[in-house]
DNA sequence: GCAGGTCATCGACGGATGTCGATGATGGGA
DNA sequence: TCCCATCATCGACATCCGTCGATGACCTGC
């Protein structure tokens, strides 16, 4: 998909909230993209393990037996994410190592916050 | 699906945020139910266009033409970010108004939201 | 060269999901 | 009462997606 390529500029490109102002139809389909890479259980857990690793960086085998699922199934989940733009790969020898993607997840963040903040409504 | 009846507490119940610390395999579950329901373009322009409606409150029928899907699609995408608790469905009359939620949106920002924000990232 | 370990990719399977037309429930107006 | 408008639900369909075992690529150590 050439969505994948454009991912990268999701975050910062497209707009500064999702509320206040509509989003257009090409946005949406950049945005939910990365939302739907962690609407994942899964895959929040993967995102949550790494972040909490030392140096916010794991391997592969660090992170199947945590979630319980084969290794395949974790490489797989792990390039969804690393194609969302929120983790790093970089190899290392024999190792794979993936970390969080500075901001990305702050980005992310900054589109579902209100102009207002969260104090205006309650 | 169970998992609907304590969506209503994922935001707040869970934890602070998905970073600094490890979830859950259950917060996972419920937290990625909340970020999947934004994970899909349709729904997050209807979010969109809740939100920039005057006093946040739109009707079915007025929803139904700028994302160009069916009144029935339209109001299935509503009926899930109802459940997600990310909408609030007020009948009034003949018509159906959907309303955001207050602080729904910035719980779930709060969640991606890094404790030492996104300076610390780099 | 050979053996062992780590990881990405492939192919397949079952379940989940987005979409629609049709239908029924509900309320307003003549 | 009758008609119409709005909306939720149902059933069906095609597609997407999570999961796995198997396989190959790559690196390390002997």
């Amino acid at each position: 998909m050439d969505l994948i390529a454009d991912l990268a500029d999701a975050g910062t490109a497209c707009c500064a909230s999702i509320v206040g102002e509509t989003v257009s139809a090409e946005d949406a389909a950049l945005l939910a993209a990365r939302f739907k890479a962690i609407g994942e259980p899964t895959r929040l857990r993967l995102l949550s393990l790494v972040a909490a690793t030392e140096g916010q960086e794991a391997c592969v085998c660090d992170l199947t037996e945590p979630v319980g699922l084969a290794q395949a199934t974790v490489s797989h989940h792990l390039k969804v994410l690393v194609d969302a733009g929120l983790l790093t790969r970089s190899r290392r020898g024999t190792w794979s190592f993936y970390g969080l993607v500075p901001g990305a997840l702050d980005d992310l963040a900054a589109l579902l916050a209100t102009p207002t903040g969260a104090a205006a409504g309650g």
